[in-house]
DNA sequence: ACATAAAAGCTGTCTAACAGGTTTTAGCAA
DNA sequence: TTGCTAAAACCTGTTAGACAGCTTTTATGT
């Protein structure tokens, strides 16, 4: 790869780590890199901009830190494809410091999935289809076994999101997985009436059929009817 | 503050700065640490976990990244509000590296600012109302002065996402302003017929009067068809 | 032409040092 | 004793140099 960062540092009110990640960012920008292309190097990059190798791996590591670059051993630095990973930290962050509470993220995700579930109605591959209904299907096969049963429902949800086509719909569920995960079991738990497990996941199986035919207005309506039974769980859970 | 990190690092696969901001989020998260809250020096984490303080930095510098602490020289490092920074570079990013078009994100747009719009109108305080209906007002003052116009168009956005009282949208409506303002640019050249800003400013206003109102249904349905008109005016401008 | 070994390049981590900003401490004055 | 001030201690930002271990390139010999 060629080497012109031709941005030089304007050493002004913030610090030399803060100016380096803009370089790194404008050389992506300047260069149009793509997923996969590779950055320069540590030591050339300290070299071009007249800073320690230091600040040149902080400014990485905060370019990796929100997923915007690769960083392996050995290899050179790597523009990252989208990626979930920082969203979710974010979002559990503030969960921790309570500043967002399960609830709200529970209406953010309603709001996301309802739209979701209707573009992929519209949108979804055959393959795509099936593989959503094969979930709904396993959750049912794996009533007995919670922690798998979690796991395609999970995935249940982020294969619509794929099948919605827009990656930033498959990011922002997928950054809501994470702290999800934990609120799971707890709904889980409180369904312990007889069928109300069944009832649930045949929603699920209901909302891959309505996919598979493609009817985003029933697809649509079962997800918000899903949503809305959750949330009614986790309140009557105490969980508010 | 007493320093209990007593989770040691387990030197396994992953490098040890990672496993770093594994320790210091457990840290948050055991110490219940909210906003403001001061974490442990880099001298004193770098003793407690036997790394260097290169490693604890390069730790700190990743969380800064993704906005969850804040730095600043000669202080130690404090826990932070949520904020959209890391998330508008996210998506900057995405923009950048060709992996999420301006289309895609006026469809996030829409599913998400219709919701806040709705709960914006049903829970906004009147001091919140009166300062959407400012924004909208000063939109049409400023007509003229398209670099003001949009700060106005922006903030009148951003207020109401606020008002919706959910954090989170107030995130993801802040990071996708900062991409925003890119194509703001594109679609106010192309209202360039006759009234067509007027309109489209007086579609602001109209919102801001349903949440003043209390009206979510009219609130949304303006808010549908404000970014039902956007993306047409893009697409017309031939960005897509 | 090809396989292999050496060399060069690169990242991860550590140590030591110093500038300059911030908080705490100590001591002095009222 | 209280309140102010100056010094000390603490802390982050940045630099330089060093070495281990992994990866890519180069050179070498068959």
């Amino acid at each position: 790869m060629k080497l012109t960062m031709q941005a030089t540092l304007k050493k002004g009110n913030t610090d030399l780590v803060s100016e380096t990640i803009g370089v790194i960012t404008q050389h992506i920008r300047s260069h149009e890199l793509t997923p996969g292309d590779k950055l320069p190097s540590e030591l050339n990059l300290a070299k071009e901009l007249k800073v320690s190798r230091t600040v040149v791996r902080e400014a990485f590591r905060s370019l990796a830190a929100m997923r915007l670059i690769n960083l392996s051993v050995g290899k050179r630095a790597t523009v990252a494809n989208l990626d979930h990973g920082a969203m979710s930290l974010m979002i559990e962050h503030g969960v921790l410091t309570e500043q967002i509470s399960v609830q709200q993220i529970y209406d953010v995700r309603r709001t996301i999935e309802v739209r979701t579930v209707t573009l992929a109605s519209l949108r979804r591959t055959d393959a795509e289809a099936v593989s959503i209904r094969k979930h709904a299907l396993q959750m049912m096969a794996q009533i007995e076994n919670p922690e798998k049963a979690m796991m395609h429902d999970l995935a249940f949800h982020l294969e619509i999101a794929k099948a919605s086509k827009n990656p930033i719909f498959g990011m922002i569920v997928g950054a809501f997985q994470e702290v999800s995960r934990q609120s799971w079991f707890i709904g889980w738990r409180n369904r312990s009436a007889e069928g109300q497990r069944e009832e649930m996941i045949q929603t699920h199986i209901d909302i891959a059929d309505a996919i598979v035919l493609g009817d985003p207005l029933k697809a649509s309506e079962l997800m918000s009817a899903h949503f809305d039974n959750s949330v009614k769980v986790l309140i009557d859970a105490g969980l508010v």
